[in-house]
Order: C-alpha cells, then structure tokens, then sequence
DNA sequence: AACAATTGTTGTCGTCAACAACAATATTTC
DNA sequence: GAAATATTGTTGTTGACGACAACAATTGTT
C-alpha cells in the first residue's frame, strides 16, 4: 500500500492540520492535501466505476454535435447490423429493459433514424429497421465513435486498451 | 418473430435485402439466435459499462445483508482512513457532488456509522469521523467487499484482474 | 375453447448525476 | 475595518436510468 495505515489508523495525513502548529488560521487548501483512499484502492469495482465515468463523459463529449450518446448509439448499431429484430430482442440483447426501449426507440423514430414496422408474422412485435438517414447518420456517429475510440487509447495506452478488451471480451 | 430473424448476424447484414420474401413459419425462438453487435464490439465503453454493470450487482448481493452500496462503502473507506475531512474534501475525493453527500452522510449518520463534528477552525464545514460502530462496522465490510473481489477474480481471472487494476489505476 | 405466455406500452418508484439557489461563514480586496 | 467575493453545507429541481407492476393485443398451449 502507500502511505498511510491500512487499518484503523487514528492519525491521517489530512487531518494533522487540526493538531499541528494551531494558530487559527485555517487556509482552505485542504483539497490540495493527499487523501488517502486506504481500502479503496485494490478495488475493481472503484477503478472501473470511475473510468467508465471518464470513457461516457468523453464519449457523449466527442458526439455531442450529433447528440447521440452511448446507449442511443448502442441501439443504432445493433438495429444496423441486425434489420428487422424486434424490440424484446435488442433489449435483451443491450441488456436493457423493454420499457426503456420504448422510449429510447420514440425518441430515435421522431428524429427519423429508425423505423417500427409491423411485422407480419408477429402482429404484437414490431421489425426495427434503420431508415435512409437513419444508415447515413450511423456511417457517422461511427467515425465519431472512432475517434473517441482513440482518445481511451491515448488516456490509457494503445496497448493496455487492448488488453482490456480482451480481459471484459466476456462481458459483450 | 420474425422468420429467420433476419440474418445470421454475424455474417451478413441484411442490408442489402431487405425484400426477401422467405419468411416462413415463425417460431418464437428468436431469443436463441445469435445477434449481432457489429461496431460495439472493439468499443471499451461498452464492455466496461457491461462489466461495471455487473460487478456493481455482485458488491449489492455480496453486501446485502449489511445493507452497505458501493457508494456508501467508499465514503466510509475514506472517512475511516481520513477522520476529520470535510463533506467538501470528501466529495472531492470520491467525484461525489456535495448535494449527494448531503444524504449519503444523513444516512450513515441515522444508522451510527459516522458522526458530523462542528469543525472548530471553520464552523461552516463538519468534520467527519467514524463512530466506535462505524469502525467496527467497517471492519466487518472490508472483510465482505474481500469475497466480493474474490468473485472478481473468479470471475475474470486473477491475473487479469491485476492487470485491470494496473491499467485503471490513474483513474483512482 | 380455455388457459398461459409473450410483446409493446404506460406508469410508478428509487437511485443517481448535474444544476441552481440559499444562509452561514470565511477570505479577499479596497 | 467594511464591502465584495468565495466556500460550505443544505434544499430543491431536473433528467437519465434500472427495477417493477399492470395492461391490451396477440400468440402459443392444452
């Protein structure tokens, strides 16, 4: 570990300037100070969390001038590359629910992307398909995707960013 | 659904088509074939969310019957390894927005955990320390979020594991 | 034909991030 | 030292999101 105790240590680094030369003038630099995360640190959980923090930010930053974030782009592609699926099998399949589907699907269907049609040997479920533009726009978002791609390659290396994806290849 | 849920996915794209007419007898097995991701696979974001998805669910269940969130056993990690902080320096910390803490902290102060002392140096800001509960409660979550990570590392593999959190840990 | 299951839809609830506004207090500036 | 500015904790609002429950229409099952 780093610095400071792993276990109950009653002293920290941070908290010394309430003890230490007193005089009262308590300047507010104790952002600056080093926090310590003790047990934090050594927790898949905390890093992934907030990484995958950083990598949703850049990516709704990086297509913010096609307003498309990520899981309106996760729909997009998998209705691309799978025409006519149903709704309950892109949810399934996104791992998202069918009822935030409905939504999601209004909101790209009023920007003329993609297109609910009635299937004919189902008349409950509906075929999703991509329109016109709706290919179009993708062609797009993707080069975008690409380049936001690049950016988690710069942040944590090419290479790591491989071995990464090769590490939560399991979670696709 | 539809018939031979439009393509093998991950073959072709049925672009192209779009009017075959083949659709034959539906069986409603749809769920069982293979779906397409296309450009989703090669996206870290997305695997990262899947995973983050996942580990978050198996800290919850890990951790159920203390009733303790990730969230929530990040601030008390932090606060144990640094009595004193202020709300601020917390929030800071752990990239929590300060109006969050606020009910985090109400919370785990309902149930014993953490105490707000007025701060005598700024009397705006609380100092935060752990209760004799809190610590010994905390003692008992590190020894749970312990198996958790073990799961992890069933999970994904040991050595991948470290691997992630050498890659990840300029995000802690 | 009666019953059960699936699909899309609507709605509610609880969590969470992002803001905005505010009172109390602290710091800075003149 | 007084006024202007900034920070801290708090409350509230908004919107995205997951988890559920209920429902009508339709399909599958017995």
């Amino acid at each position: 570990m780093s610095s400071r105790a792993a276990q109950p240590a009653l002293k920290t680094p941070v908290s010394a300037n309430g003890k230490r030369g007193g005089n009262g003038q308590a300047r507010h630099q104790e952002q600056d100070i080093e926090v310590g995360l003790d047990g934090l640190i050594g927790h898949a959980g905390y890093a992934v969390r907030r990484f995958q923090i950083w990598i949703f930010q850049d990516f709704i930053r990086t297509l913010a001038a096609v307003d498309i974030k990520p899981t309106q782009y996760s729909v997009l592609t998998v209705i691309g590359a799978n025409p006519g699926l149903s709704q309950m099998a892109v949810a399934k399949r996104l791992g998202i629910e069918r009822a935030r589907l409905v939504h999601l699907l209004d909101s790209l269907e009023d920007r003329k992307l993609v297109r609910r049609v009635q299937s004919r040997t189902d008349r409950r479920s509906h075929a999703l398909h991509l329109t016109a533009r709706g290919q179009a726009s993708l062609r797009q978002f993707k080069l975008l995707a690409a380049e936001h791609e690049r950016h988690v390659a710069e942040k944590i290396g090419a290479e790591n960013r491989e071995q990464l994806l090769r590490i939560l290849s399991a979670f696709t």
